[in-house]
RNA sequence: GCGGGUAUAGCUUAAUGGUAAAGCUCCAGCCUUCCAAGCUGGCUAUGCGGGUUCGAUUCCCGCUACCCGCUCCA
């Protein structure tokens, strides 16, 4: 991995002016907002929803749709726990950490080298002149050859902690209640500092549930997880889709959908969440094929960023070293992207081999090998999984498109403008449809036409309030690629040649050009696909 | 989870232990022949909960959320 600190730019001033327009124009709200927020969670308002909605259509159209080697899913979010047993979610998945008391230093419990010593354990410290006191109990573990003394200042360091201002100096304190102990083979204690530490936690990120109305809280077998992944509902369908989909190998099931990960710390706005959407495909092949296709999924899982545009060259391809890929994948790409608040993952395309549905052959004792007519012989499928975050990306598109301009105008005027250059195949509202002036009913009446004429064909969006300049702007800011002007030509006061046309105003060049109003639909279905 | 910071209208900011101010946005109207013009009017705010106080947006405590640095991210 490249050095964060020299390879990145964290532009904390820019992601607050994202945040804001996002908040400003529908694309992004906080969830529960007017209760003071929830924790990791977002909404996306009337513009982010339409975004959204055409990434994931853009991805379903070309993978599902596109291939006829690819099939759909959509699987259910509520998961029966033998599923995530099997998977691994459910044991193996969370990781016991504690915290060094003194230093705060976070630790992974089962790593801890066993030590033994002498324990010197303290009720708490005081501070006779300053009135100081504190009750607390804390313990210093003392290895053989080690000074005692040493553990008695280590302990009023921990408790100095405590002391308001640094008036008293730690040293001065009194320790209270020393009592001593011998310990063996004890991971109670930082084998750096000797210092206690807090109780191991276990930090399971999965979403837990009971399921039935009369489930008793404690009733194992009511146990449900809300999904930590989409995955698993492919696996486990495997044979069902298999049987009833007419596929051969190499063949992919995809799906779109949400999941779910009781995350420690979200962070940066919407990148890391608690409840997500991810857009995955388990492409299955012949053990001999996947590594081979793990770099083909690459290139496409590329091409297509390119098309909804994010160039190659803001992304960054990071191959997962060993010893950092999951212990199941023996190949995992990383695709990046550069956001304000530093190089982030947006998809990882792993080669899974064949761990999964071996794991659920294994748990569920059902059959999940593919027969290979051609070669008469059976096998379990290897996996190579391109697994993209929806939300990640709405992300990656809007700081992408974002763009706060410098214009000048005819008279020297300098003058900012905040424009989302997204691509018309994303972009949430595809033209704006201005009458020039608003007082004018005939103006007003063919505006009307056009925009009838174009509404049941794409999103569009009719705007007659105010200067007909404030109107592009307010496009611009959302990301509009285009605006149509209905003018006095439009109603034929030039002369017949340039009745029924408009002008169309482009977004990133501010040009514009005249058209026919019949050739509208045409011109403008032809860019938004 | 730790440490630091922040929280006033849709946005950006101001002020105050005693009626919360402005710009932009938005809405309505007038005007306006292509890039945020002007005029008139209007909606809208002290994150939540305690405490101190005659009175708290302001001071104190707690909570929540967001941001930054750690940590974590199967």
């Amino acid at each position: 991995m490249s050095d964060p600190k020299t390879a990145e730019k964290h532009d904390t001033a820019l992601m607050e002016k994202i945040v804001s327009l996002c908040k400003r124009r529908g694309f992004i709200f906080q969830s529960a907002e007017i209760y003071g927020g929830l924790n990791g969670c977002w909404d996306y308002g009337p513009l982010g929803a339409e975004l959204k909605r055409n990434l994931k259509d853009l991805w379903w159209r070309r993978y599902v749709h596109g291939r006829d080697d690819i099939v759909g899913l959509d699987g259910s979010i509520l998961t029966h726990q033998d599923v995530l047993k099997a998977s691994g979610h459910v044991g193996g998945f969370s990781d016991p950490m504690c915290d060094d008391l003194l230093t705060k230093e976070r630790l992974r419990a089962d790593q801890i080298t066993p030590q033994s010593g002498t324990v010197l354990r303290f009720s708490g410290a005081t501070h006779e002149e300053s009135g100081f006191s504190v009750e607390r109990s804390y313990a210093v573990l003392i290895r053989e050859g080690e000074d005692e003394n040493k553990a008695r200042k280590t302990a009023k360091q921990y408790y100095g902690q405590f002391l308001k201002d640094g008036q008293v100096s730690p040293k001065k304190l009194e320790l209270q209640g020393e009592t001593t102990e011998e310990v063996t083979d004890s991971t109670r204690f930082n084998p750096a500092t000797g210092s206690l530490l807090t109780e191991a936690r276990e930090f399971n990120l999965m979403f837990q549930t009971t399921m039935g109305a009369s489930a008793e809280d404690n009733d194992p077998k009511a146990v449900a997880y809300l999904r930590p992944e989409t995955a698993q509902s492919i696996f486990v369908q495997f044979k069902n889709v298999l049987e009833t989909s007419r596929v051969k190998l190499p063949f992919g099931i995809a799906q779109i959908g949400k999941a779910f990960r009781n995350e420690i710390n979200p962070r940066n706005y919407t990148f890391r969440s608690r409840e997500f959407e991810q857009m995955e495909i388990e492409y299955f092949c012949k053990p001999e094929d996947g590594l081979r296709l793990t770099d083909e999924w690459l290139e496409d899982r590329l091409s297509f960023y390119e098309e909804i545009g994010i160039p190659r060259e803001h992304l960054h391809i990071l191959d997962v070293p060993d010893g950092e890929r999951a212990h199941y994948s023996k190949k995992t790409y990383d695709i990046e992207y550069d956001f304000p608040f530093g190089i982030q993952e947006l998809e990882g395309v792993a080669y899974r081999t064949d761990y999964d549905l071996t794991k659920h052959k294994e748990h569920s004792k059902k059959p999940m090998e593919y027969f290979d007519e051609e070669t008469k012989e059976k096998l379990i499928p290897h996996v190579v999984e391109p697994s993209a975050g929806c939300d990640r990306t709405v992300l990656a598109l809007i700081c992408e498109a974002y763009e706060e301009e410098t214009i000048t105008d005819e008279k020297g005027k300098e003058e900012k403008r905040e424009v989302l250059r997204f691509s018309p195949k994303i972009a949430p509202i595809k033209a704006g449809i201005f009458p020039l002036l608003k007082n004018k009913p005939e103006l007003v009446a063919k505006a009307r036409e056009v925009y009838d004429l174009l509404k049941p064909l794409m999103p569009v969006f009719y705007d007659e309030g105010g200067a007909i300049g404030r109107r592009y702007r307010r496009q611009d800011e959302i990301g509009t690629p285009y605006g149509i002007t209905i003018d006095f030509e439009t109603l034929g006061e030039n002369g017949d040649e340039l009745k029924d046309t408009v002008t169309v105003r482009e977004r990133d060049s501010m040009s514009q050009e005249r058209m026919k109003i019949e050739d509208l639909p045409a011109f403008l279905l032809r860019k938004i696909r």
